[in-house]
DNA sequence: CGGAAATTTGTGAACGATCACAGTGTATAG
DNA sequence: CTATACACTGTGATCGTTCACAAATTTCCG
């Protein structure tokens, strides 16, 4: 288990003939360093490869430069996305990112992940895990002074905030279809512990209120397919009578989609469809899906810009930062069939 | 810019009333430590949340317990599939992970990428970013005495290497359609500047040319539905007579079956399609899509496996894993229509 | 040419942990 | 009751870098 050891700044300073505080001068662009020195240490690090080491830099300044990221469910298309333009948001900023995605929405999985963070003495802290459940009081004492962005969380006073606004979102795809002149709305929403998926909700309720509508059916699956499937199929199969479903997201609609199908039911004729997302499929689903396309670099962005004033300036106002999402009309939403009609569209209604 | 100072390993034996050293002991779990000193230090350290600091801990061990990763393209699927389960295999291992992903396959870009992870002085490096194009030496030269595992590469000698066989799951798709009777079968290919879209058309190609056969056209897209609409569109215009489609992922399958829905051309009756990946949205397409199954979760441990084996015994041998992947037959294929029916299937034969 | 100012360079301590070694104190044996 | 082993605890040096300050060198001006 032999481990050569990386070269140092004392072996790029013995081999440029200066001391190592000069070599340090050159690393951190220093203006007093002469000419002549600047050009031998930088001869010395190109021809020993040396990289000066994070650590220990760390060590000595008391920044880390790297920014922890608490992210939950990134095998689904929104986290993966924010997790991506992340990354690309940090891209020569200086800081590097620090991923650690909780696999349980619970108390402890939540801490863990931080103390994982903490121990890295990460400058700053993103949050994009859905915080249902989760006190703020505890959040408080585990993030204590560290410079804090939450995301996909309800808002909190003296907390950075930087969202999607999904209620409005979720307002959105109600009101196209309250415009289209459905009255029979069933609703298939994602699990309601994710902040996301209950805003959403929420939106959809407000819309429909606001028409002085209800939802003739409120379903809760789990962002899959398959579930968006099963969740769909069994409203079909109870004789639920509707003309549009709002979906929770994309890949729910989806599965929606398939059990409409497989029953001979045609979109938009027979129903109406708004996902969530506008993931990359969305354009080329059978029909092309309406749905709220939401911005994740913008967000990822903005969540960055915060937290980054955070840490130079702790003393900075909190921001919260609401995107708007934007409604994306395509195939899969029209009229209803005028209910006048002897062969009316609603479905299996019971005798 | 007022900073608080974390808690160090001295603020616990102050409040314990011990050495530094025997914090240090109870925190490695060393044997050496009485039942009382035990007790009061882990009181100190439970009311301090104290969190030993890992750059600290990096210096003076000489091991960073950080794993580096360069990555590609992580907005698609594979790759960000991949990158979720290295992150799910390296919990509880000990070691955490370092993403860079790079934005460009340019030997510049993979140099920095390996260069910011050579600062933080990763212990070992995961490569699974397609390297078509970079000489082995310049590798070499890059990653110099790191343990190294690649992934999506081509075996190299003397390099541990983890892949999905490529080129077997290309085989496999195309004797799928072979097996069915087509003979007329059109390549619709990824970048092949990535080495995974390169092997599955090789291996398209090898199956084809087993069974005496030429594809009847060859198109190359970048991996987005998009693009596989278009390249399909323009197939389709060609006039070229074909039978069936070699996707070399889903989402570009999705754009062909778009593509052909719109022609009202029907699958499985006009066109056979296979695509490769098997996201979750293949089997709720219309129609369910038969693909081919990529096992990320098994490729990422096995990566992490033989790194770590690297790292702890640089002298052992590496070793090269491939792992098959597998044909998921769905409902886009089925035999084509006989040709002696008097309605070809052939797709505006040219007169 | 002398001396002050400005520029450049070097020295010692610090950051927060571990390692190697040297002390304690207590029990066990002769 | 002394010698020896053993369990436990503490001290100084170290890792690779930056910071604060001091020393050395050069530049400038009268």
């Amino acid at each position: 288990m032999l481990k050569i050891k990386p070269t140092t700044i004392n072996d790029v300073a013995a081999r440029a003939g200066v001391s190592y505080q000069t070599v340090s001068r050159v690393i951190n662009q220093h203006p007093s360093v002469s000419k002549n020195a600047l050009e031998r240490v930088r001869q010395a690090i190109e021809s020993l490869n040396y990289q000066p080491s994070n650590a220990a830099r760390h060590l000595a300044t008391q920044r880390s430069k790297v920014i922890g990221v608490v992210s939950y469910g990134t095998v689904h298309y929104g986290p993966a996305q924010m997790l991506a333009s992340l990354e690309q948001a940090v891209q020569g900023s200086g800081y590097s990112l620090s991923n650690v995605n909780v696999s349980d929405l619970t108390l402890e999985e939540i801490a863990g992940a931080i103390q994982t963070l903490r121990r890295q003495r990460v400058d700053g802290l993103i949050l994009f895990a859905p915080l249902i459940g989760i006190a703020h009081t505890d959040l408080e004492s585990l993030c204590a002074d560290l410079p804090l962005v939450i995301t996909d969380a309800e808002p909190q006073s003296g907390r950075a905030v930087a969202s999607i606004d999904q209620f409005t979102g979720g307002r959105l795809a109600a009101q196209h279809l309250i415009g289209l002149g459905h009255r029979q709305i069933a609703l298939l929403s994602g699990p309601l512990t994710w902040y996301d998926a209950l805003l959403r909700h929420q939106g959809w309720l407000s819309a429909l209120q606001q028409a002085g509508l209800t939802p003739v059916a409120t379903l809760e699956s789990d962002w899959t397919p398959a579930s968006g499937y099963r969740a769909t199929a069994e409203l079909l199969e109870s004789g639920t009578s509707f003309t549009a479903l709002l979906a929770a997201n994309d890949q729910m609609a989806l599965g929606a989609l398939r059990a409409f199908h497989e029953r001979g039911l045609e979109l938009p004729r027979d129903v109406s469809v708004v996902g969530f997302d506008d993931i990359p499929e969305a354009a080329f689903l059978e029909p092309p899906l309406t749905t709220v396309r939401q911005d994740f670099s913008a967000l990822a962005q903005r969540s960055l810009d915060q937290l980054t004033a955070c840490i130079d300036q702790p003393s900075a106002p909190r921001h919260l930062t609401m995107l708007v999402p934007e409604l994306i009309v395509r195939s899969s939403t029209a009229a209803p069939v005028m209910k006048l009609e002897p062969h009316s569209p609603s479905l299996r209604r019971k005798p």
